[in-house]
DNA sequence: ACATTAATCGAACGTTCGTTTAGTGTCTGG
DNA sequence: CCAGACACTAAACGAACGTTCGATTAATGT
């Protein structure tokens, strides 16, 4: 009828499913000790469907840079802003992938959609610091991108050694949503060093 | 004579070579996307000579964590102390393998050395923090090892992001020494940041 | 009904992987 | 002087790698 035209198996999905494999396989293993292989195991297809739809495994990674990048610039009002520092407040979403895993992991191996992304996020938060220093609840500062700059490296840092965070702290940034993350100790030891420093004034 | 036997090639020194191959290569490239072969080539030695020495590349890998451990270990008097919160106060010193990238690779991988590292680094901080406070420098906390860690997360994190720094704040962690690093506008304004904070009193 | 196109599979390609096995030469201690 | 330990090489193994090449099947346009 007058519907999509979904020609196989269940829907179109299959080049969406093999994203969200690849996604969830590079994020837990990383990338170059994932193979083609499992990929198409784990998205229940043959191994050369992938070759057929991204045209290489690289071609795949960067599909799946690509899907990271976009979802969190549909989500980055929520991220990065004067005072909420913390970029686990993009939760999963029941997305099915774990695009928070997927970007701590590429943050430190460093492909460009990733630095993109990063440059993105210090140019947000500079707007969102001078909005703060305008409405007078930011201190001024010599140096406003940097500041912008490492709130973020901070941020984003966290994020990238988060096996460490939740080993330390019991918190894990890729699973839990912001609101559950600011309300614990992590958050409010973090908004205790952000809000008044750590040295006797 | 009573000097020591460096039997063939060199020195006994092939073990060494091999590992500072292996440190940079992982460093460069992570490790699972290093073949035997290549460092092995880059070591000048025949590949099966790591297996005989190593047992295995992951046998190699293990070494490799072990002495990035030890230098830390070594240096860490320079590191983490309240004030001082930045972990590139370890220099390469010429030791030819870049240790401090190698580190930065395995913070974000994740292996079992580089955690009990991170740990005895965090209690570290605990006790440096405590003396700071003691002697009135350092303001007091409800959660003293929570903010040591989170401190020592942002450090360790800055670092593993060692390539958005450079990127975003030109200061390149792994190379320069501390005092080079501190004097930077990087180091002022994280100074400001963790003196006295974000918000407005 | 038929030609076309896209989706998907099955099997194989050549390469590279980590590792094994066997062997060579050099030094050293009894 | 010679037996063995040691540093190291040479060649090959089987498995896994990314990728290619048809063949098969189902939807689509005419």
């Amino acid at each position: 009828m007058s519907d999509e035209s979904p020609p196989r198996g269940d829907k179109s999905s299959t080049k969406s499913r093999i994203l969200a494999a690849a996604i969830t396989l590079f994020a837990d293993q990383g990338v170059a000790a994932t193979g083609v292989r499992a990929i198409a195991a784990a998205a229940d297809v043959h191994p050369s469907l992938i070759i057929h739809y991204f045209g290489s495994k690289d071609g795949l990674r960067v599909a799946c840079d690509k899907h990271v990048a976009a979802f969190v610039r549909e989500h980055k009002q929520q991220v990065m802003r004067a005072g909420r520092f913390d970029p686990a407040e993009l939760r999963d979403l029941g997305d099915g992938p774990p695009l928070l895993r997927y970007l701590a992991r590429t943050l430190a191996d460093g492909s460009p959609h990733t630095a993109a992304l990063v440059d993105e996020m210090v140019n947000d938060a500079v707007g969102y610091l001078a909005d703060g220093v305008a409405s007078g609840l930011v201190r001024p500062t010599d140096h406003p991108y940097e500041r912008a700059a490492l709130l973020a490296i901070w941020s984003l840092g966290t994020l990238a050694l988060h096996e460490h965070v939740q080993r330390l702290l019991g918190v894990d940034l890729t699973a839990l949503g912001g609101a559950a993350t600011v309300e614990s100790t992590y958050g409010r030891v973090a908004s205790e060093l952000l809000g008044s420093g750590i040295f006797r004034t």
